[in-house]
DNA sequence: GCAAAAGTGTTATTAGTACACCCATGC
DNA sequence: GCATGGGTGTACTAATAACACTTTTGC
């Protein structure tokens, strides 16, 4: 029945049912202080969303038009989390899991797909997608230290202190302010830009934006993500 | 036709044929000064170890009995890499890739399944197989720089020189032999022996051991990569 | 005694950390 | 004038990088 070109040693196919494949998307944003992912909802259903991988077409293609048909907008940061083997109720799946980061700039206006929930409130997700939530947590906070990451969450102008907000959610600690904005300064990515903002009844803050040419070297991501081989 | 409890949302099954999923594995072992990979060969097609999924097994545990089957033993480093989808030869499959690292010490005879192959001249496997191939080798190197993962290529009782020369190879560049020696102090991961070994004209070398207690902090695999959600 | 690899210290630079006060604004 | 968050500098410590000679052995 299964018949590459090169078969499989030791190992064969049994004949048995196979697996389907299953990609699920974790969409993180930032807004009033905590992390929020998106979970999809039909009927009494609360889950990630997730869709069928199309031939033709890579994971990561297929994996943004996932998340542009849930949120509606297609700039957004994505990447390849993990795969695994899951057999719930009574189907046999290998999930492809995706991060996506997103900025919605506070605006978790109830969407036609779903909603916005707290990443730390995921109590009515699955196992299975709690699994996948907590992973990517943890991916974005790993990669925090030593990647460009955390700007997917920024809108184009922001402050020092919007920035500094965010690492210190996705940290769970508190950070030097000082030592942080000399830390961002030093990397360089940074361009401040003329305007302030004033925010309450205390000094303007000036705006920032991302260098545009920011180039991130991706450490886990492989260059090929993006394309699927030709052989 | 695909009824899970949740549906996905917006792309729906079209019925049309489903992917296989293939479990790929990239054994690099160190010798003679630089890395091999282990390709299997059945008849003329020279190919990395492949296999496919089975219900009730995570995709961890498929990979290792994979790659035992091929090595004929168990005590190695494994990673999962990436996941493509891949269509060839009329065969659309989602490729499941893993990272091995073994210790041969310098015996790389023929197995029954294969052979072990320069890991730059990987000419006569196909372009998905190089592909995975190289990101196994981009993951290493990348590794490298902060975890303690080169250890796994090691053999038990090891020279300070042997172990530079591995990082050299997978670095592509020389590394000041002062500097690479207390970096490795400093790490408090390994364990002077009291043996030495003479290899030649010259004074012998102090043998080392790594700690068993190493933890190696692993930042790519996510803590549940052994097991399978239960829903 | 010479070839060949093992082994060892110091200095300069850079990155990280800890820490406290003045500034501009609204009310 | 006071409450609020914006903004700045210095000193200590740890990690990194550059660099050269002595030691032990076989022949």
């Amino acid at each position: 029945m299964i018949t590459t070109s090169h078969a499989t040693n030791e190992i064969r196919d049994t004949g048995q049912a196979r697996p389907m494949v299953e990609l699920r998307v974790v969409a993180l944003t930032f807004a009033h202080g905590v992390l929020f992912t998106f979970v999809a909802n039909d009927s009494q259903n609360v889950h990630l969303p997730n869709t069928y991988p199309v031939e033709g077409e890579s994971l990561n293609e297929t994996a943004m038009r996932l998340l542009r048909a849930n949120l509606g907008f297609s700039e957004q940061y994505m990447e390849q989390l993990y795969s695994l083997s899951h057999s719930g109720s009574g189907n046999w799946s290998i999930l492809v899991s995706y991060l996506a980061l997103v900025c919605t700039e506070g605006d978790l206006a109830r969407l036609d797909q779903g909603e916005w929930v707290s990443a730390s409130a995921v109590d009515r997700l699955s196992e299975s997608d709690r699994m996948v939530v907590e992973y990517a947590l943890f991916r974005l906070r790993t990669k925090l230290g030593y990647t460009t990451i955390a700007f997917h969450l920024m809108p184009p102008l922001f402050t020092l202190s919007e920035l500094q907000n965010v690492f210190e959610t996705i940290l769970g600690r508190t950070l030097d302010k000082r030592n942080f904005r000399r830390r961002m300064a030093t990397l360089g990515i940074l361009a401040g830009s003329r305007q302030t903002r004033r925010d309450g009844s205390h000094r303007p803050a000036r705006l920032y934006r991302f260098l545009p040419d920011h180039d991130p070297t991706d450490y886990l991501t492989p260059p090929w993500a993006s394309v699927q081989p030709g052989e």
